[in-house]
DNA sequence: TCGCCCGTTCCACTGAGCGGCACGGTGTGC
DNA sequence: GCACACCGTGCCGCTCAGTGGAACGGGCGA
């Protein structure tokens, strides 16, 4: 936190992509912030194209398009999130779980990027733009399983934090876990983050085997069968692999 | 320019996104701004997550992955994506050109959002984020054609920038464009943008009748044939057509 | 070994940003 | 139809957050 309006600028942008359309009333509400601060950041990010008045209703706050021009190197000229759709779409139907589309952030973590929700009144809800640890999830190994040793001693080295009874917090178990998930082609997670929630993932990899996204499959622990994990692992895993087949296809 | 360490941010930001990974001192060369502006604008765009230190040279930074969280309120939902990806696929199968899906940003231009290359080796090609001005391009006008009339009077208020002798910059003369637009159901743009590129597009239209993107098939002017632009206008007008129905299927 | 240039840190100054307040318009409930 | 509540917007004096020049330390090449 060291420019303090720079800070609030990314948090107000960050609240009008959950709630748009929104005007400066709600944000301001929503951050505890004066309307007055609000109203000047919101013009502001205008000026810069990170903002549009909402065409329906001029009051209301938009996302532009210009946020589309910046995106993390891995993903430049790439269309990612158009391949993973469809896939992701279908996984669910066949599985009717909570599907995430995540890509790693540096070593701090995999952050959720897109979506699709099952139908069960049970389910896991993460929202888009969470981030978890790269130890603890399946996701997270599903990235770490594919990166090179020195990424895993670095991540090792920063502490392999404790979330539950499960998180594998010691390192010769990591490094058995990533041996394991090379093997299978699919990572498991049994509420290792949080409790009662588990998961099963398959890497994305770039054409140089650079995992830069993941397929997730996420549900209760009343709905995790230990006999089945290896099915959901390849179907996983499949889609994982057309998604990557599609992103070469089309780029 | 209300709020500057804001705006400064800002550009840093778009800065990093255009030259990662990208050093302090380069930042600040770039932008002609003191270093430790520089760097403690960094640094606050780091801890929030916008930005991530690159892995191999932590000097150097990238793009965090926390902006994908943050997208245009069309593309939420990725509904668009996933209904377009299939059709624009087949559409560039048939003719063998680069097709592009773009949205509106408000009325400043129309922007790529994504992006199937054809096999020539003379193609077009425009970055995912480019933006482009409604009065100019195929796509644009295609938009314009099916806004309010207030809008496209904004729109020539603002003024038609000149790009090449073709552009059109006679409001007479894109009024009785956007009416043929209308009569045909595509729009051509031949060499009015960036020279040597021709252009045929349609607009994809919400439930209530505006336009949320549009499918353009872009080819080299020596590739572009007066007698077969209704042939080609048809089928990107049956794509775009396919991608509205599917659009509400799917949501 | 020396010198250059890098990223980083410090700190005194000051004007940019803050936010309380007031205005005008809109819609809602008596 | 009136009054009130609440909206988005604009203003302006105070203050401290942000600025940027300068100095530091380390890495690298000559």
């Amino acid at each position: 936190m060291e420019v303090r309006s720079v800070t609030r600028a990314l948090q107000i942008l960050e609240a009008v992509a959950q709630h748009q359309p929104v005007t400066v009333g709600e944000l301001s509400k929503l951050l505890g912030l004066p309307k007055s601060t609000v109203q000047r950041t919101l013009l502001t990010l205008n000026e810069a194209g990170w903002l549009r008045a909402n065409r329906k209703d001029t009051t209301r706050w938009d996302i532009g398009a210009r946020v589309l021009a910046v995106r993390p190197a891995a993903l430049q000229g790439s269309s990612l999130f158009a391949a993973a759709r469809e896939p992701m779409i279908r996984l669910r139907d066949t599985l009717n779980e909570t599907i995430h589309l995540s890509v790693p952030d540096g070593l701090q973590g995999a952050v959720i990027v897109d979506r699709v929700d099952c139908t069960h009144a049970l389910r896991i809800v993460f929202a888009i733009g969470d981030i978890s640890p790269l130890h603890a999830t399946a996701s997270g190994r599903a990235i770490l399983a594919h990166l090179p040793t020195a990424d895993v001693d670095e991540v090792v080295s920063r502490g392999l934090e404790r979330f539950s009874d499960a998180t594998p917090t010691d390192p010769v178990q990591l490094r058995a876990d990533l041996e394991r998930v090379r093997a299978d082609g699919f990572s498991v997670n049994r509420n290792q983050y949080r409790p009662g929630v588990c998961a099963v993932a398959a890497p994305i990899l770039d054409v140089d085997g650079t995992p830069i996204a993941t397929i997730t499959v996420s549900m209760p622990d009343s709905r995790y069968d230990e006999d089945k994990a290896p099915d959901w692992g390849r179907l996983v895993a499949d889609t994982a692999a057309e998604i990557t087949g599609r992103r070469q296809l089309g780029a």
